[in-house]
DNA sequence: CCAGTTTCGTTTGGCCCCAAATGATCTTCC
DNA sequence: GGAAGATCATTTGGGGCCAAACGAAACTGG
């Protein structure tokens, strides 16, 4: 895999320490990040944030697929439809525009997995009578019973996926990321 | 967002919009921690581990969007595409099953995105003599000289998306991400 | 009132993405 | 050699996901 070289472990730009055995990932850091260089002549290369980021979308599908694959595929529900009935649980009902802002999802998004929800009777969509362009969205009560029982396992997942990391670690870990989302928020438009 | 509530700067449980200065974002991940906590009743709530994987999808999707919106939208490449490239580029050509593993796709997305690539001339595959079930992949010229243009600009783009992080702090994300890959990998089956 | 504009959710068209089924090719073992 | 099994890439079917186009509904100024 690409991080298994490009990133996998730390102490990525320090120099080569001499005595490294052949096959020691820190060499193949070392040795992926030259042929990066390699390959740019003398245009500079900012390892750092190419390391930063390629881990981020990597470790984001990771993650992802182990979710669906495991808690999530029991229930035939998808990282996003989850996302979707937490949403509500947490908050309660919400109208669409809202809710695609808090999952994060584009609006003709939302669109299309409301009716997949919807289907399973596991969301319901009510007309709001003051304006008729919108739609309000709850949860139905076989939504509310499912989110309620699938919830705990999903947090128990978010657990063994962080389980490398300290309490310190995982809360400086959701400190950084929050810096990117802030920063790419930012310079949006 | 969610994380706006749960980890971010937004007011979000109000249905108006009346304004709550930007002050605490403890504040509202107070809040929104006990929110859930109340939903839990007395189960317990791993909220680190909620945070940081949240977080991580979260910002892992901004950057993939902003990348897509950006530079890479200039070419009409997506995310994907531009890795395959980006793989090919640096480690040369290579087998389908290996680009595959290297890029984090599933074996069949991976032939449908040589398929677009293909039409565009920017990669080419070649059959393998020894082995005719087998097929190699190389980038033309036409897409070396693509990825040769775009990546420096790429890695600009990483480093304007990381640039509320230290470098160490860009060295301690990569490194806290990859301790949650490798759990996923090391729980998968 | 009522045309023009804005603001909703939905539809459309197009990739990305996966898992499972498929078909071609190679290997094994008799 | 040749059938049985393993191993390739591809195809298939079904969602997820987005941006842009769309149509209905609400506001606005005259």
């Amino acid at each position: 895999m690409v991080e298994s070289a490009m990133a996998a472990t730390d102490e990525s730009t320090g120099d080569s320490t001499g005595g490294r055995t052949p096959g020691d990932p820190d060499d193949e850091l070392l040795t992926a990040e030259r042929d990066v260089q390699a390959r740019l002549g003398d245009r500079p290369l900012d390892f750092a944030s190419l390391d930063a980021v390629s881990n981020l979308y990597r470790t984001a599908a990771a993650v992802r697929r182990r979710a669906e694959a495991g808690v999530l595929a029991e229930q035939n529900l998808s990282f996003g439809g989850f996302t979707i009935l937490w949403v509500l649980w947490v908050w309660g009902e919400m109208e669409t525009a809202r809710l695609a802002e808090e999952c994060s999802l584009a609006k003709g998004t939302l669109t299309g997995m409301l009716t997949t929800l919807e289907k399973r009777q596991l969301v319901e969509r009510h007309p709001i009578a003051a304006d008729r362009r919108r739609v309000l969205v709850t949860l139905t009560p076989d939504g509310e019973a499912l989110i309620d029982e699938l919830f705990p396992r999903f947090n128990r997942f978010e657990g063994e996926m962080t389980g490398a990391l300290s309490g310190d670690e995982k809360r400086e870990l959701a400190r950084l990321l929050r810096l990117i989302t802030t920063r790419a928020a930012d310079t949006e438009g």
